[in-house]
RNA sequence: GCCGAUGUAGCUCAGAGGUAGAGCGUUUCCUUGGUAAGGAAGAGGUCACGGGUUCAAUUCCCGUCAUUGGCUCCA
């Protein structure tokens, strides 16, 4: 007999060779119906595969990610037979379950597959999964997995099993698929009830893009058709959000060829609003004791060598410009801390001065890789809200925590009240890609750490993801319907200020180096302004909306007290348009609605005798009438209480 | 940069080897209206660009550019 130790602590004793499914089944029918997989202390492990000692077990359901994970995984291998049955001699990389949903890595031999052959294998996946499939284990030798694979003519397989360790190669079947796998999987296909196909792409074998591009198919399943209807609702609404098309609606930002790819230009509206929100953040660093400063838009490739920029990506940026006599080579800055270096350097500093903030909103260039381009959130162009913070080595944590409060401060302002940190670290392996010493990497690294779990963040540790100069603390908000965007990031960085020499004077009046911190809360403009777009479907908070409202007359006879309206409004910095089309009032209204501004206010015959006027909010609410100055305070009060400062 | 898809009116899209169509928008006129689409008439397109095949190409083929889904990259 064995002792299973279950999450709750209480445990069960069982014969040996018991599997999780049977100790479900002594659980509960339905725990039995809904488990998926399991873990044996810590293992994934099938439910039917059988435990020999002394474990503590745990139960997946579709409620868990790992329950999940399993059941896209095992929905993979559906695919992979299916697509074996329609694709016969087609070869396998790898097919893991992602974050939503599966994909399978496959080499047709020169055939390529597109969106419309979807159906069919949706259809024959369909037919496979209600077939009832039982999937099973087997442990086989490394010899003997060569041995099938090269029967096959599987190549990707081979070189996958050449890594694995003879003794934990395990293969699962299911139908007439045979698969080299670690597991675990679900015990039968009948539970993946529907399936979808979602895309097509070229995906390079083993991520480099030196070796062989493989087709891979993305795909999800629900073990019920009504998830994957919600689940295609979510990805509907998330198109109807997407940016590029309510940027366009709106008219805030445009793009042209002319002009170049990656350049967003902004309209009067989307610049309206970008201004806006420039203004908050710009006000919110005043409080925080940051210096504004604007520098040029190009530097002398010598400030980039200095830096190790140019080292690092002078190859792969815009190439630089050239003074006509005397061949001086400048580039397009692609960041500003240079620049801002510069700035510290030119002034002594004592160490009573520090930390001294220098801000700007700099337009920076990077040369990225035509097919990286995506609307505003990435281009080859862009804003970023940027500052460098020059420290003494003491004060490094205090600031960086002062940092993370401004940061949190901005984002419950603007309404991101979810997110998620990173701590972005080097790779220990490759310590050529960076540049400084082991010692002010360690610094560095302890700091951000330190920081972080003084400020209790919810972090997650990446390896390999710093800069080349210096580890990073980024920030993932999550919108309105729960996707995740990267926007702020602060970084810190003991290497810039010793290539560029910086020095502060210290209280025994001999010269020490400061260490920096680059911090964006936003990140770009651009990107910002792209993620707000999404999470507000563009019904943007009052304070940030380029228009607060617009004047619908119910006849030409009222356009002049629309006029006196808008006049009024347009003192206090409430603007928005009037109707002045022969339309129908319900016509006016509809377009106002379609629009997103937020107030609607109506005038007409009722209006102009009793000097007031008919407010109806976005979205049908009707407030009724009031005298043009209640409505200017109520606009007023909104906009305040929507902007939560902390003081 | 690589693989796949796409490019037709301001926008969203249909279409076919014989030089184009819808809806919305826009313009003009009629209607002067009260909470989600009033009516009529008109304007608007080298069918992304450059080659090729063909009697004939916007349609088929090739290339370029751009957009797009991914991969790789992201100071």
């Amino acid at each position: 007999m064995i002792k299973i130790t279950l999450p709750d602590g209480s445990t069960k004793t069982v014969s040996k060779g018991t599997t999780a499914i049977e100790i479900a089944k002594s659980i509960s029918e339905g725990l039995a119906r809904n488990v998926l997989c399991a873990s044996i202390n810590g293992e994934t492990w099938d439910l039917n595969r059988s435990i020999q000692q002394d474990s503590s077990l745990k139960l997946y359901t579709w409620n868990d990610k790992e329950g999940k994970k399993c059941f896209w995984h095992s929905t993979a291998h559906i695919m992979a037979e299916a697509l074996e049955y329609l694709y016969p001699g087609v070869k396998f990389g790898i097919g893991p379950a992602i974050e939503n949903g599966f994909y399978y890595d496959i080499d047709l031999n020169g055939k390529t597959l597109s969106s419309e052959d979807f159906t069919k294998i949706e259809e024959k996946m369909k037919e496979l999964s209600s077939k009832k499939l039982i999937f099973e284990r087997k442990k086989v030798s490394k010899k003997e997995a060569f041995n099938y694979f090269k029967t096959k003519g599987d190549e990707y397989k081979i070189e996958l099993i050449q890594d694995l360790n003879d003794g934990d190669i395990t293969f699962y079947s299911q139908g007439n698929f045979i698969d080299l796998c670690k597991g675990p999987h679900i015990q039968s296909s009948e539970k993946i009830k529907a399936i979808k196909l979602l895309n097509v792409a070229g995906a390079y074998w083993k991520g480099d893009e030196k070796r062989k591009q493989l087709t891979r198919i993305y795909g999800i399943s629900f073990p019920k058709q009504k998830e994957l209807k919600n689940y295609l609702n979510l990805l509907q609404e998330a198109k109807k959000r997407d940016h590029r098309k309510i940027g366009k609606e709106m008219e805030l930002f445009t793009f042209s060829q002319r002009v170049g790819q990656g350049l967003p230009m902004w309209l009067p509206k989307g610049t309206r609003l970008r201004e806006k929100l420039e203004k908050f953040l710009k006000e919110a660093q005043e409080d925080a004791g940051y210096l504004p400063v604007i520098t040029p838009h190009i530097g002398n490739k010598q400030l980039y060598i200095q830096s190790g920029h140019y080292d690092k990506y002078g190859e792969d940026s815009f190439q630089p410009i050239k003074t006509p006599n005397e061949g001086e080579e400048f580039f397009l800055k692609p960041m500003n801390c240079p620049h801002h270096c510069e700035i510290f350097a030119q002034k002594q500093y004592s160490y009573k001065d520090l930390p001294v903030r220098i801000a700007e909103f700099g337009t920076v260039y990077r040369y990225e890789q035509s097919g990286e381009l995506h609307g505003l959130t990435r281009v080859r162009g862009f804003t970023q809200d940027d500052a460098h913070i020059f420290a003494r080595p003491d004060q490094l944590k205090e600031e960086f925590i002062n940092v993370i409060d401004l940061v949190l401060f901005i984002f419950n302002a603007l309404g991101f009240t979810k997110f998620k940190t990173q701590i972005s670290l080097r790779d220990k392996e490759k310590k050529e890609k960076y540049i400084g010493s082991d010692e002010n990497w360690k610094k560095a690294e302890e700091a951000i750490i330190e920081a972080a779990n003084e400020k209790k963040l919810d972090t997650v540790i990446e390896y390999g993801e710093a800069a080349f100069y210096g580890p990073k603390l980024d920030f993932m908000v999550k919108d309105a319907i729960g996707r995740e965007w990267q926007l702020g990031t602060i970084q810190v960085d003991y290497n810039l200020p010793e290539r560029f020499n910086l020095e502060y004077v210290g209280s025994d009046n001999k010269k020490y180096r400061p260490v920096m911190i680059h911090r964006a809360p936003f990140g770009s403009m651009e990107r910002f302004v792209a993620v707000l777009i999404e999470h507000c479907s563009g019904n943007f908070p009052l304070w940030l909306a380029p228009e607060q409202y617009i004047i619908l007359p119910i006849s030409e006879k009222f356009h002049d007290y629309a006029e006196k309206v808008s006049r009024f409004l347009k003192k206090y910095d409430i603007c928005g348009p009037i109707d002045y089309r022969a339309e129908t009032t319900g016509r006016k209204i509809r377009d106002a609605e379609v629009s997103k501004l937020p107030y609607i206010i109506i005038v007409g015959e009722k209006e102009v005798k009793e000097n007031i006027i008919t407010v109806r909010k976005h979205g049908g609410i009707d407030l009724g009438s009031m005298k043009i100055n209640e409505f200017k305070d109520l606009i007023q009060e909104e906009i305040k209480s929507l902007i939560k400062f902390n003081n």
